[in-house]
This record gives C-alpha cells, sequence and structure tokens, in this order.
DNA sequence: CTGCACTATGAATCGCTAA
DNA sequence: GTTAGCGATTCATAGTGCA
C-alpha cells in the first residue's frame, strides 16, 4: 500500500470506511461558516455544530488513545461582532461528542490590511486540541520544536553547575540531560506567516494555511511511520508536511479539483523525500 | 471632583450607585476561578457565571452607548484540560445580559517556565471587547497606536502615487490622508512583556498585568477627560494608565489593601503628570 | 556613581510526599 | 483517605549589593 491516499468523498461518509482507533494525528481547517460558498457547501452558523457533530463522533473513534486531533477554525464578523458559533462548537466536542479539551494555541500570522470601525486587523486563529483518551499518554515529543536556551540562563546554569542553588531555583541542573541543555519547549504562540495560494500561478485553493503549522503539530505529536489524516483536505497542505516528515497521510475531499491539486503537490513531496533518501545512501 | 475615585467596596454593591451610561471605557481583569483562595473569595468554574452576570448587567448600564469594555481573563488547566467556563462566560454577557461581542485580542507575554505532558508553555491571554451601542458609532481612535509603514510599502506608493495601479491594490492612495500614510493600524494580536508584581518591594498584588497594555485600550477606545472604570481594580494598573493619559478614573476593589496601594500608585501617577504640565508651561 | 552579579518571583501545572 | 505544599521547569523584569 501507498504511503498515501487521496480520497474524493464526502467525509461524513467516508470516515465509516477506516478502523477504529487506526488515526494517530487528525490536522484540519474545515471549511467555515457562511464563508465560501462557491467552494463549499456553506453552513450558517447554527446549522454548522448540527453538521459537524456527526463527523465528530467518526473522527473519535478513528483516532488512536494516544492521538491528538488539531482543529484550526475562527469565527467571522458581521455587521462588527465576531460570530461565537466556534466557542459552541469547542463546548459541543467536550461535552456532547466527549474529547478532551487540551489546550488553544494562537497562530499568529501576518495580518490581511483591514480598515473597520472599532476594530483592528485580525492577527491570529485560534487552534483547538483535542484528545480522546488520557492526556497524559498522548504521543509528544516535546523538544523536536524546541527553541534555544537563552544565554543568559545558559550563563547562570554554567554559574551555579558545580553546587545546588536552592535559592535561584537551579537545584535541579545536576539532572538535567546536557545534550538537552540547547533547547527549551516553545509555547503555545506559534509565529508564522501566512503564505499565498497560488500553486505554479495555476490552480488555488480559497483556505490554504503554512507548511510549517502542520510541521509543528506532526512533529511534537506524531513519530515517523505514524497515521495522519486530513478530512477536509483543501490543497493537500497537511498531506504535504505528513509525507515530508516520513508519515502516513489519508486525505478527505468533497471537490475533485481540489484532490488533484493535492495529489500533484503530494506526490512531488513523495518524488523529493525519495531523491534525498537515495542521495543519503549512495 | 477630583480626577479619580477610589472605591474600597464589592462592585456587586457600589456599581448601584454610578449613574446610567456615564462611563466611557471599561478594563478589567476579574479574579479568575478557583484561584488564589487567599486574596480574593474564589467562585468555582459553575458559580462564576452566575456570580459575574448581575455584575455584568451594572457594567452594561452605565457603560455609555459609545463606550467599550474589555475583559481580561484566561481558563486554567486542570488535569491535562483547559477548563472552558471563560467561552461559556463570553457566550453568557452576549445571550444573556445582551452585550455586542466585537472580536477577542491575543494579548502575547513572557510565558512561564513550564514542563507538562502534551502541552506547552501558555504564552497568551484573550482579552474579549464587548459595546453596549452600535458598533459603528464606539469612539475609536485606530492610528493613535499605529505602527510605521514598512520603508518598502512606503516606496511603493511613493512610486505609484501619480497614477492609479489597478493590479497593485494602490487605487486608493489618492483618497489616503497622507498624513495617516506613516501609520499603519495595529493588529488585535499585542506583544507585551509580563511584570513582576513588586512595588517598591513592599505591598503587592497576585495577579497584576503591564500598564502598556491598558495603554493601549484606553488610547484606542477614549479620549482625553472621558471617565475609565475598573470594578476589579487590583493593583491600580488601570488607574494609573488612566491618569497618565489625561482620562479620569474610578476603582473599586473589595480589599482595603489594594485600595491602599492602588492610591498610591495612582497619586504618584497625577504627580508626576502635573509636574510634566509645569514643564511644558514654562 | 556606574556597572555587573546575583536574587526574587510571577493569573502555571503536574506529581509526589508529608502531615 | 484527604489535602497542603514543595520540586521541577528555566524567562523577563525589578531590585539589591558590592567593587
Amino acid at each position: 500500500m501507498s504511503d498515501y491516499q487521496i480520497i474524493n468523498a464526502d467525509c461524513s461518509e467516508h470516515l465509516k470506511f477506516i478502523p477504529d482507533n487506526s488515526i494517530d494525528l487528525i490536522f484540519t481547517s474545515p471549511p467555515y461558516a457562511n464563508r465560501r460558498k462557491r467552494n463549499y457547501d456553506s453552513h450558517t452558523p447554527v446549522e454548522y455544530i448540527k453538521w459537524f457533530i456527526p463527523i465528530a463522533w467518526e473522527l473519535k473513534r478513528v483516532l488512536s488513545d494516544t492521538g491528538s486531533f488539531f482543529l484550526n477554525i475562527k469565527a467571522h464578523s458581521y455587521d462588527g461582532e465576531r460570530d461565537l458559533y466556534v466557542m459552541k462548537l469547542v463546548i459541543a466536542l467536550k461535552e456532547i461528542v466527549d474529547f478532551k479539551f487540551v489546550d488553544e494555541y494562537a497562530w499568529v500570522k501576518n495580518p490581511f490590511p483591514a480598515k473597520f470601525h472599532g476594530k483592528f486587523k485580525n492577527g491570529f486563529e485560534p487552534i483547538y486540541h483535542f484528545v480522546k483518551g488520557a492526556v497524559n499518554n498522548i504521543t509528544f515529543n516535546p523538544l523536536v520544536c524546541g527553541t534555544s536556551m537563552k544565554t543568559e540562563t545558559l550563563k547562570r546554569i554554567n554559574r551555579n553547575r558545580h553546587y545546588h542553588d536552592t535559592m535561584s531555583g537551579l537545584r535541579a541542573v545536576s539532572s538535567i540531560n546536557l545534550d538537552e541543555l540547547q533547547l527549551v519547549r516553545p509555547s503555545n504562540v506559534l509565529n508564522i506567516n501566512n503564505v499565498s495560494n497560488q500553486f505554479g500561478g495555476k490552480r488555488k485553493h480559497p483556505a490554504t494555511f503554512p507548511v510549517q503549522l502542520a510541521d509543528f503539530f506532526i512533529k511534537t505529536f506524531s513519530r515517523e511511520g505514524y497515521m495522519v489524516l486530513d478530512p477536509f483536505m483543501g490543497s493537500g497542505t497537511t498531506g504535504k508536511s505528513a509525507l515530508n516528515l516520513g508519515r502516513k497521510f489519508i486525505g478527505i475531499d468533497n471537490k475533485q479539483e481540489y484532490c488533484e491539486l493535492s495529489k500533484d503537490r503530494i506526490s512531488k513531496e513523495v518524488k523529493y523525500r525519495t531523491l534525498n533518501l537515495f542521495e543519503i545512501n549512495h
């Protein structure tokens, strides 16, 4: 079997064919309510939750106990007010579908210039993290995307290496693995600029997120060979990231043109990766 | 009457004495649920909304039609899951108290060092913006906190000043006020590092936010001489900002020691501001 | 008096141990 | 059994002390 499958179907129907507990990571950005009617079936905020919940039940069923589900969605503004259906959706996913809600990430991006009365440019989107099993058991590689430790902290640690400093919180120095000293854990704020949605200047998708965003969650919440799912694949960015990082991928989209666009982008990724492996081996 | 009042009372009682529509801006950070039992009366997440709603009715009554209400609050994590009571509170403020919900700001701050399984350090807090009247009519000075325009953008505008460039979105140049060209509007992501809460090394408050955070909202959503209210004053940071920026201030707190701390900090601000005016006039 | 070194601690959270 | 409290993590900032 290939490392990836691209399925042109409505995920509310196709997810039924995916076995229980077979998915290690879900990263997806579903079509937002009342947006881009031309490209996707649109839902009003009220209908949105009713439409999403049956899909969420399936997502929970196919997700493994150590897996994670990341949902990127932001409510639009209408008449100066930002809609609250996303908050209602998050509450429903916990209280009705019985997902555990771990945390909210802030994806900070380059804001699109805009000029409204009473409101500034939108510079971030939330990403909600849900799990099915115990939070303690989920797959987690916290230092894969670690940032370098501040020089001042390193200096301080070197000063205090040989004794226990009870006052400044450095008693644990002697137990730190020195190989890990250079890296510290990132925060839940991700600074990643958005990208243009033109692929070769030809076909495009109306709502792309940067591949680095998918990279972050795939690196930190899955391992090589694990299975990644995107039930609203769009232009296939999750798949591109997954294949590039040596994961397997299932992508579902109900538009044939997006499936073809995704196939193009992901197959290039596979060729590129194979080429890299070839070069390494010889 | 003085430019500021500090009232040692429970705001759920004292707000009744403030006239309708007399407040131009509310900026507050109420005690969070289930936190610091020693310093404030604590509320469980379940009780929290019931406790807050009667206060919110009063806040709405005293707020003017052109005024804004900013609420800084973030749910805690427990057993690996972040509580959802803050989302429920926001929904209640809109659907029960009938505030209009304009937008959510992300205050991005320096995260406290931490190591959890399945979760990263918390690097941001939300600030929710509510209004009472039409969003179109609220007091709003979008460029007061504007950032300087990127050099490349300025160059491009100068190149294209004298004709209409239909391709690069510059058709509107001729209608832009040139005085505003140097400034671009900020986004709803505010990067402000947190500060330690020691004031002269003596008295302190367990939950201070940086004065720059209050500055941003007071500058952009009120004018000189306008009335600012903080019903959960704490160490008086909102008042310090308001007085420094030439606004009037009413602060309420149910702890006498915080009222005294606030008086100290705010009276210093008034002296400092008076001194500045004196120097300017002579 | 200036500058550097060092201390203290924060809307944190989880796990462990002592009481 | 139940809870209170400390250790670990390791950054920004303010304050203190000493050369």
